[in-house]
DNA sequence: AATGAATGAGCCTTCATTCAT
DNA sequence: AATGAATGAAGGCTCATTCAT
C-alpha cells in the first residue's frame, strides 16, 4: 500500500538498517539485501533511493557524523567553563548514543574503508577536525596554544583507541572507565602546566 | 621443478604477499588470487598450503604478532631500567618495521576482523596482553601496580588510537611526534606520581 | 493539472521520445525511464498509454512507417512521368526527414528487433511492400515487368545497404552520393533496357 | 575431468555458441549463460577465458571477419582475371559460409552495435575497408578509377542490403537470386562502360 | 490524468574452492 | 610440488511493470 512520501522514511529506515547490519557483522562486509532485509524494504528499493551501495554507505556515515556534531553541539552548549568544555566532549565520547557496540563497530569499519576511499577519508577527517575544534575550545584557554595542539592530539588518540580496542573485550563496554582514563590524562596535563611541553 | 622442501618457503612467500595485498587493498578484502599472484604462484597451491582463505589470514595475523613479539622481546633485552623499559616498548611501537602504511593497515583490518572471528579476537587478545605485560614491566615498578595498570591501559590506547588516525593523515607516517606524543604522556604521569588519581 | 484530451499529445510525445532516444542510443536497448523522461513524463504514464514496451515500440514503428508512407505520397504526387516517379522514391528515402543519424538508427534497429518479433517482421514487410509497389509504378511502364521486379529488388537493396553503411561512416550523412549512386544505377539498367539480363 | 590445453577448445566453443546464440536470438541481446549454457560450460568459464561479455562478442566479431577474410583469400586464390575476381568476391559473399541465418543475424546486430560501440565500429570498417579493396582488385583494371570506386560503393550497398532484407523473408536465403542481382550490377556497370559516370 | 512507491526477475560478474593431472 | 580447469554460490545492479493514491 504505498502511501506518498516515504522517502524520508525509507532512508532514515535503509541508514538506521545500515548501521545495524554493519554493527552486527562488524564490518563494512554487508550486502545490500542485508539491509533493505533489516529495514523491511526489497533490495531494489535501496538502491532506488542510494543508488549504489558506496553512496548508501556514504550517507550512512555521514548519518553518523551528524549526529556526533548534533551530540557535540548540545553537550557544550551547557558547558560554562573551558574545563567543563573538554569533559563534555569527552563524555559525549562515550554517551551511551556513540559508544554502543554497533556504532563502535560501524565508526571502526567506516575507518578501514577510509583507507582506499577517498570520499570516507574527507568524511572521517571532517570528524576529526569537529573533535579538535571542539577539544580546542577547551583546552585553548588553559595551556599555551602548540602544548594545547598537543594534548587535543593526545586526546583524540586515546579516545580513537579506546573505541577499537573495544572489539577486544567482551561483555558490554565500560564507558566509565574509559571516561576516567582520559580525564585523567586531560587532568594531569593541566596540573603539570608549568613543567615540559 | 618441483624441489624437495618448498613448503616453508612458499608459505612465507604467501604470507608477506598476504601483509602487501592487505595493505594495499587497506583492507581484508583481497582476493586469493591476488595473494597468490604476488607470491608468484596459482591460488590453488594457496589452498593447497592453507586450506582456506580464513586460515591464511590468520596465519598472516600470527606473523604480525610474531614479528611483533621479536621485536618487544629485542627492545626489552637491551633496557636497563624500568624507564628504559617503558621508552623500548613505545619506540617499538612505532619502529620502521611497525609503523608502515602496509603494516598500519594490516593492523586495523584485523582489528575490524576481530569482531567477527573469535579466532583472530584470540589472537588479537595475545597482542593486547602482551603489550600490556611489557609496558607493565616498565610501568610495575615505578608506581602503585593499580595506577600503573591504568597508565598501561592509557599508553595501549593511545598507541593504537595513533595507528589508526594514521588512516587521516597524508604522506609517511610520522614515527617522531607520534613517540613524542605517548612519551609525554609517561613522562607526566610518573612526574605526577605523587598525586592522584 | 490533469486536463482532458491529454492522451494524444502524450502518445505523440512518448513516440517521439522513442526515436529521439533509440537514435541517441543506437538501438533499441532503451529504457522505458529513459523514453519517459525525455518525453516529460512518468515511466507509469508510458505504461498507462501504451501497455508494455514492446506495445510503445512497435507504435513507435508504426509512426516512422507511416511518415515515410505519407513522405512517398507527397513526392509521387508531384511527379509526373515515370522516370519522375523513381527519382522522387529515391529523393525522399534520402530526403532530410529520413536520411538522419537518429531516424537510420531506429530504423537498423527495427530490423534487427524483426529478426525476434513477428508483430515487427509484419510491419517491415509493410514498409518493403510499399517501397516496392511504389518503384514499380514508375519502374513498371518503362520495361519487361520481371525485369522491373529485379531492378525494383535491386534499387531497394541499395537503399538499405546505404542506409546501413552509413554506420561505418563518420560525420554527417551525405545524401547527395547516395542518391547518385542509386540514381545511376537506375539510368545504367534503363539504359541498357534493350540488352540483358 | 579437466584436461590440459583446453583453452583454444573453450574459446572456440564459446565463439561458436554466441554466433548461435546471436543467431537465434536475431540480436546481440543474449546472455552470457544462453552463450555458456550452449558451450556446455559454466557462466563463470566463460568469463574466465573472455573477462567480460563485451569481449566475448568482440571475439566473436573478429572471429566471423577473419572466416570472410579467409574465405575471400581463397576465393581471390582461384581467380585468373580480374573479372573473375568480382565474381569470386560476391560468390563469397552469399557462400553457404557467410550467408547463412545465424551469420546474417550476428552481421546485422553487429551493425548494430557498431553505432554505440566504437570498437565494433573499427572492427566493422576493418570488413568494409577489406571487401572494398577486393572489389578493387577486379574493377580497378575494368575501368576508371573514380567510376571503379563509384560501382564498388553500389555493390557493396548491394551486398549488405541484400543482407539486411533477408530479415523479412521467409525460408531459407536464396543465394542464387542475390547473386545473380549483384551480378546483373555489375555486368550492366561494365557493358555501359563508354557511357555514363 | 498522472505519479511515487515498490518489487520480482534476471543479468553480469567475482571468487573461494575443488579436482584431476 | 604445482597448476589449469572448472564451477556453485552469491552479490550488485537494472528495469519493466504494478498499484494505490
Amino acid at each position: 500500500m504505498p502511501r506518498i512520501g516515504m522517502e524520508p522514511v525509507r532512508r532514515k529506515a535503509l541508514i538506521d538498517a545500515a548501521i545495524a547490519a554493519i554493527g552486527a557483522r562488524g564490518s563494512l562486509d554487508v550486502t545490500m539485501s542485508e539491509i533493505a532485509g533489516i529495514a523491511g524494504v526489497s533490495p531494489a528499493l535501496a538502491h532506488h533511493y542510494f543508488g549504489a551501495k558506496d553512496d548508501l554507505l556514504q550517507a550512512t556515515m555521514r548519518h553518523l557524523l551528524s549526529e556526533f556534531g548534533r551530540d557535540g553541539r548540545d553537550a557544550l552548549a551547557g558547558a560554562k567553563t573551558p574545563r567543563d568544555r573538554i569533559s563534555a566532549i569527552i563524555a559525549i565520547s562515550f554517551s551511551q548514543t556513540q559508544f554502543q557496540p554497533e556504532t563502535i563497530a560501524a565508526w571502526l569499519a567506516f575507518y578501514v574503508e577510509a583507507q582506499r576511499s577517498p570520499a570516507m577519508r574527507r568524511l572521517l577527517k571532517v570528524y576529526a577536525r569537529r573533535l579538535n575544534s571542539n577539544l580546542m575550545s577547551g583546552l585553548g584557554p588553559l595551556m599555551e596554544r602548540s602544548r594545547a595542539e598537543r594534548v587535543a592530539e593526545g586526546v583524540a588518540a586515546m579516545i580513537d583507541g579506546l573505541y577499537i580496542r573495544r572489539a577486544l573485550k567482551e561483555g558490554a563496554p565500560n564507558a566509565a572507565s574509559a571516561i576516567a582514563l582520559v580525564e585523567n590524562y586531560v587532568e594531569t596535563m593541566l596540573a603539570a602546566g608549568d613543567a615540559a611541553p
